[in-house]
RNA sequence: GCCCUGGUGGUGGAAUGGUAGACACGAAGGACUUAAAAUCCUUUGGCCUUUGCGGCUGUGCGGGUUCAAGUCCCGCCCGGGGUACCA
């Protein structure tokens, strides 16, 4: 073969590995560009063509950057911790660890395959104790911390310990649960637990009684963003609702930084919107309603206030802690039965069961506090504890939800928006609510007539004036639940004395993972880690739950910042250089998770003064799915015939997935397929013209559709450079696309004729070094600018093309000066840089191409002096013109009339308007 | 339901409001070869016409703006993703 990869490929990455081709330095005069991949969980199953795409534009860029004269970070490392191990452990008794690190080297193996060009002194892996150690480290700062709404930042406990013995919490503006008023004698007073106990309210990483989501099947409580539907989204076990005593994180007070800090970042608006609608803020008023014969008052949450005068109920959720006050004796039996059946309905039950209205009157009633009217009160599962207060003003008239209860129950609807220029109608004839989002109020006393906009602001306004309520601001988004009942991730760094939570002193850490008997919870339902021998300190028993997933992937860009550091998390020369990342790769599917608490995790390091930037990643791109090709055979229903495609409508059918390997361009190999299953052995076939044609599907690329494409296979047939340029030249990065398995032919063939154009007809470098044509250059210029462009917008797959146009313009031309293919050779060596250094080196060149200059392209050899003006009639493109670029305007109009070819178009006719863009078009309307 | 996306040949896709379909796959025909592989050449959106020319039509659908619309505006249809008793 003339074009050896197979020789070439494994020399470079072994010069690359020993060389240490990609170590990038934290100190250096050059500008710094920090590239980095979403690190990969190391599953058993390996690497697909789908999971490099995103590292082979990481790759590029790096590398495109380091020839634009950028020192570099490009680094890559493992999220370890995580369940398919632990799952297989309890399985086989094998540790998680040793399959880890089984998967570890497979990736490893793989990667290395690519020509990656990854500074893997810097690799982390989130199970290493010399990792997790500050990712233990960092739960400590949370716990030592809490919110300060005046100064909108995380700030030392112990100035609010300070505050509390000299004020008591007067004059506290702070994120916490809530909890009564006191002074500084009372705090004072207090005993060590209850000081510790009162903290719990502010500390940023805290330990509540919580309902959570937890899973049975999988043993353990789930985040929300691990739950999708009711179901875990590992696995899809059902999830339960339940209260436990957990950690979690106090993420909720960065809501509106988070949301704030959207504005700043170059992320995709789909991906941001995401992030926005899970942070889900809300303007709106908090109004407390009294309640008749009690003392205490209900505190309820809406976005309407302009529509209290059409409030007649309202309703508080199950969990709600006035259930039993609000509940008068009569209904006591009704409401017990209510409360215990909403309770134990799973998140399943309650989700599919949306439009079933349920509830109960508790007895009560309150009074809306602007027209006094006795409203009754309802318990009902459609108000959820976790949003606002976990209680409303129901308006019936104009909320879907009221409007379903209310018609249920028989409660009055009345209407209190109108739209500008209808009449009101009488609800009793409504079908549904009346959509109030635009209108005038009417029925409302002193708001009546207003807008609804004005009319939110005016009632605010009075609810303030009142004292029962003000103008506030809810978010969706929930504090984290941060404990797992899980073996396999990291160990709190807790112990508990007299019940309460303890730290370790930071010289404790890392805390590590014990060994235990068997990767299960005890038999008294107690976390695998309560098995493990000698779990205490200093006597005191450590903490049992391990912290979640998303823990070890929240910081882990800034540790890689300076990875070996065993002083520090990382150094602040090193932050100071590297700042954050320029540009993150990874799959969207992670918008509600890991972006979301690496951004949390980095603006709480940002306020104690770690990370130096107010967001992690500066630009984001998601690189999109490439889905699979699976070939189908038609068997005929009951038999063990199979039909070719063309020919199946005669026949009923049975489709089946067929091994891509036994077919290629959609012919079946008919006794590879007869081989591949034994039920296959006597299998018959239909043919037409000789050949069994299968049909396609583009579906999720997965093993059991046999439509897996694996790079490894890949690289041996192809070689790593076409894998490279192919997975590029599939389509732009962020969209979903299908491979087509015939398609690597066409870069491979570019591949081929690239190295042709070094070598003869006997694979004999040969390169020349005469001046170059303006022809030649005009073909290498025009195509550093193209890629120089397209490279800036991520345009890959334009890459891909300009560097086939120009290979085809440079064989046309016969062309082998060096003054060409040598810059050619460095514009696609981000893209195929083992052939490029061999190429590079074949030239006579020294160092690595890596470090070569990018070439600058030159305008002068691109300049025409003609220019093939399309000539348009009415907008219809007719013919082209070629004429000098150098006319005025009106010598190309009258060119391009007094052309034989116009007089056929205008018949005869004199053009009411000639449009001339010199040097684009000519549009002659008649 | 709401929000975000996308819709261009047989396929993947290209096109700062200015020649729609670059580049590639596939297909058809041809050259080389004992043959295959590899390589090279020609054709390839559809329809009509054809001896060559040429004509009509065409970017999900229907309108609009413009000398000119795949691209901008309005109203729909369909696919993909997110989210959902969030008050």
């Amino acid at each position: 073969m003339d074009y050896n990869f197979r020789e070439i490929e494994p020399k470079w990455q072994a010069k690359w590995s020993k060389e240490k081709t990609f170590a990038a330095d934290n100190t250096s005069s050059k500008p710094k560009y920090y590239v980095l991949d979403m690190f990969p969980y190391p599953s058993g199953a390996g690497l697909h063509v789908g999971h490099p795409l995103g590292y082979i534009a990481s790759d590029i860029i790096s590398r495109y950057k380091r020839l634009q004269g950028h020192n570099v970070l490009h680094p890559m490392g493992y999220d370890a911790y995580g369940l398919p191990a632990e799952q297989y452990a309890i399985q086989t008794g094998t540790h998680p660890e040793i399959t880890t690190s089984k998967n570890i080297a497979r990736y490893r193996e793989q990667m290395d395959k690519i020509g990656f060009s990854f500074d893997w002194d810097r690799e982390v892996r989130t199970c290493d104790p010399s990792y997790y150690k500050w990712t233990q480290w960092t739960f400590i700062q949370l716990f030592e911390h809490y919110y300060d709404k005046t100064a909108n930042k995380a700030l030392p406990i112990a100035q609010l310990v300070d505050h509390f013995s000299s004020f008591g919490n007067e004059g506290v503006n702070a994120s916490c649960d809530p909890h009564d008023a006191f002074t500084a004698s009372d705090w004072n007073v207090m005993n060590e637990k209850d000081q510790q106990t009162l903290l719990m309210n502010y500390r940023l990483a805290y330990l509540s009684d919580s309902w959570v989501n937890w899973c049975p099947e999988l043993g353990t409580v789930l985040a929300n963003d691990e739950v999708s539907n009711g179901l875990s989204v590992r696995g899809g076990h059902p999830v339960e609702r339940k209260l436990m005593r957990q950690w979690s994180l106090r993420i909720s007070s960065y809501a509106q930084r988070l949301l704030d800090g959207l504005e700043t970042i170059d992320w995709s608006e789909s991906i941001k919107e995401i992030q926005r609608n899970w942070i889900g803020r809300s303007e709106g008023c908090a109004a407390s309603f009294a309640i008749k014969d009690h003392e205490e008052r209900l505190d309820i949450f809406t976005t309407r206030a302009d529509t209290i005068f059409g409030v007649t109920f309202m309703v508080i959720a199950p969990e709600h802690p006035y259930v039993e006050l609000l509940t008068t004796p009569e209904y006591k039996n009704e409401v017990t039965e209510y409360v215990t059946w909403a309770k134990n309905r799973s998140e399943r039950e309650r989700m599919t069961e949306v439009k079933k209205v349920s509830g109960q009157f508790t007895g009560s009633f309150a009074i809306n506090p602007l027209n006094g009217n006795e409203i009754p009160i309802y318990i009902a599962d459609y108000v959820l504890m976790g949003y606002g207060t976990g209680a409303i003003m129901a308006v019936p008239g104009h909320d879907s939800r009221d409007f379903a209860f209310a018609r249920h129950f028989n409660l009055p609807i009345i209407q209190v928006v109108c739209k500008k220029g209808e009449e009101p109608i009488d609800p009793s004839e409504w079908t549904e609510s009346y959509d109030s989002k635009e209108g005038v109020m009417i029925q409302s006393g002193f708001i009546s007539g207003l807008e609804v906009k004005d009319a939110i602001r005016t009632t605010i306004h009075k609810i303030e004036e009142m004292g029962i309520g003000k103008g506030t601001i809810n978010y969706r988004l929930r504090d984290a639940i941060f404990s797992r009942q899980r073996y396999w991730g990291e160990p709190f760094p807790v112990y508990y004395k007299d019940g309460m939570p303890y730290m370790l002193s930071e010289d404790q850490l890392p805390l590590e993972l014990p060994e235990v008997d068997a990767y299960l919870p005890t038999e008294t339902g107690e976390p695998p880690l309560a098995r493990a021998k000698n779990w205490t300190y200093n006597g005191y028993p450590l903490e049992t739950n391990t912290m979640p997933g998303f823990a070890g992937s929240s910081g882990y860009y800034l540790r890689y910042m300076d990875a070996s550091n065993s002083e520090a998390y990382f150094s602040k020369e090193a932050v100071n250089y590297w700042g954050n990342v320029d540009l993150y790769i990874g799959g969207a599917e992670h918008a509600t998770g890991h972006l979301i608490y690496a951004r949390f995790w980095n603006k709480f390091l940002y306020d104690i003064n770690l990370a130096v930037e107010p967001e992690p990643f500066a630009k984001l791109i998601n690189q999109g799915m490439i889905q699979g090709r699976s070939s189908i055979a038609y068997r005929i229903t009951g038999t063990n015939q199979f039909v070719s495609y063309n020919l199946r409508d005669q026949y009923e059918t049975q489709p089946i997935h067929v091994d891509i390997n036994l077919v290629d361009n959609d012919v079946l190999d008919t006794e590879a397929f007869r081989l591949w299953r034994p039920d296959l052995k006597d299998a018959e076939f239909i043919l037409e013209n000789g050949k069994y044609l299968c049909g396609y599907e583009v579906e999720k690329m997965s093993k059991s559709l046999y439509n897996v494409q694996n790079p490894d296979d890949l690289v041996d047939k192809y070689g790593a450079d076409t894998l490279r340029l192919y997975e590029m030249f599939l389509g732009p990065l962020e969209q979903a696309k299908p491979w087509d398995t015939k398609g690597i032919e066409g870069t491979f063939r570019f591949m081929k004729k690239f190295w042709k154009l070094f070598h003869d007809r006997d694979n004999q470098f040969v390169i020349s070094d005469e001046k170059a044509t303006d022809q030649e250059l005009k073909t290498l210029h025009k195509t550093i600018k193209k890629v120089q462009e397209d490279m800036e917008r991520f345009s890959f797959n334009t890459c891909v093309a300009s560097f086939m146009i120009c290979v085809n313009e440079l064989t046309e031309l016969k062309c082998n000066k060096r003054e060409i293919l040598e810059p050619l050779t460095i514009l696609i060596s981000s893209f195929a840089p083992h052939i490029a250094e061999e190429l590079w080196s074949l030239l006579g060149n020294k160092g690595s191409i890596s470090f070569a200059n990018f070439p600058q392209y030159d305008e002068k050899y691109l300049i025409e002096s003609t220019f093939e003006y399309p000539v348009s009639f009415n907008g219809k493109m007719r013919f082209t013109l070629a004429l000098p670029l150098d006319l005025s305007a009106d010598q190309v109009q009258e060119a391009a009339l007094s052309n034989e070819k116009s007089a056929k178009y205008l018949e005869g006719k004199t053009p009411k308007k000639v449009i001339v863009v010199l040097g684009k078009i000519i549009n002659i309307v008649i």
